[in-house]
DNA sequence: GTCTATAACAGGATAGAC
DNA sequence: GTCTATCCTGTTATAGAC
């Protein structure tokens, strides 16, 4: 390879994430994620070369495998219920930036005349997330059907947190929802 | 006024609504409008002139204007928090289709880098809902500071929701959001 | 008020030089 | 691997007939 890459993987998807985080799919524009990228739009397509629906699979993709290594692995650890949850809302915290960044499974979700392209990784990154919550749930005292209830909760409150928080423009309510995450989850336990 | 409208005024609005809503800003073309909408391009500028910026602009108005009228109002209203919550989750139910249709407040938000078109209109509706699920709760028996957090919570779980029903493809999150809204916004309340 | 036709532009995507 | 220049389609918006 004559040319190094001007911008390495793992840095470009963490742009173009960006990008579709904050404009959606439709309002990403290839001069948008250019720009942001540090790279032409041919040098996108010579990256990508399935063009957008490319990039926001791969950035997909990374946001999946992300949460897979700093959520649900953690989650589905023995540490204390408590204890995992704490660290849990940290990386959360950074991965929203404080929930001035929304999500790609609300950002990419399909239109009521679904399903889109993305629809079946959203759904499966929802469930996979549901049910990590319920198993902390469940290893706190809670029997299966309720602890699944108080996962579904918690991941509502995470997702509903994030659009108050983009509407009202101010971080607090994510930030009180990551507070209130070990409480919401697990309060009330049998043991 | 020679020629009669075609679609009128209301009904119009109610179909752009639904493009909105299923595709978002950007993604709402004006083929997608016009077909919808049963009138031709052209016809769409005759009635907003200030073209698609003023029909998410009217869209999202009258949104607003049919919030105040059976969501706001209704929980002002003297009757006693669960019967008013019982009611307004019947029509939350009808304006959402069941956790079909997305909300504006979601889809029109303004990105990261805000303030965007529409900015102060969802400010301005999620501190309104806020502060009438707020005054349930007070009338309830909560004090003021505890009133609110609940009502931050409802309204979360109501935009978390329906991000997860769309997200899942099912209508049972929503469903259950709507189920037990009075329970999450009252229990426990001091009489 | 509504339409067909079209202008003016932006978007996604490609060619070919370096 | 990256770029500039270009193509082509779809998008916003307007003109003018009915």
């Amino acid at each position: 390879m004559a040319r190094p890459q001007s911008v390495d993987d793992e840095d470009l998807i963490a742009r173009l994430s960006c990008v579709f985080r904050d404009t959606g799919y439709e309002g990403a524009s290839l001069a948008l994620l250019a720009e942001a990228s540090g790279l032409s739009k041919a040098s996108l397509y010579h990256r990508f070369p399935a063009g957008k629906q490319q990039m926001a699979d791969e950035v997909l993709a990374a946001a999946l495998a992300w949460y897979g290594a700093n959520v649900i692995d953690p989650l589905k650890g023995d540490a204390p219920p408590a204890e995992k949850l704490a660290a849990v809302a940290k990386r959360l915290n950074g991965f929203y930036s404080g929930g001035r960044q929304a999500c790609l499974l609300n950002v990419l979700a399909a239109p009521r005349a679904e399903p889109g392209p993305f629809s079946t990784a959203i759904k499966g990154a929802f469930q996979a997330l549901i049910q990590a919550f319920a198993q902390v749930a469940q290893q706190a005292g809670f029997d299966t059907e309720a602890a699944r209830a108080r996962a579904e909760r918690a991941v509502m409150l995470l997702h509903g947190s994030l659009v108050m928080s983009r509407g009202l423009g101010s971080s607090r309510p994510f930030a009180n929802f990551l507070a209130n995450l070990s409480g919401d989850l697990l309060d009330g336990a049998a043991q």
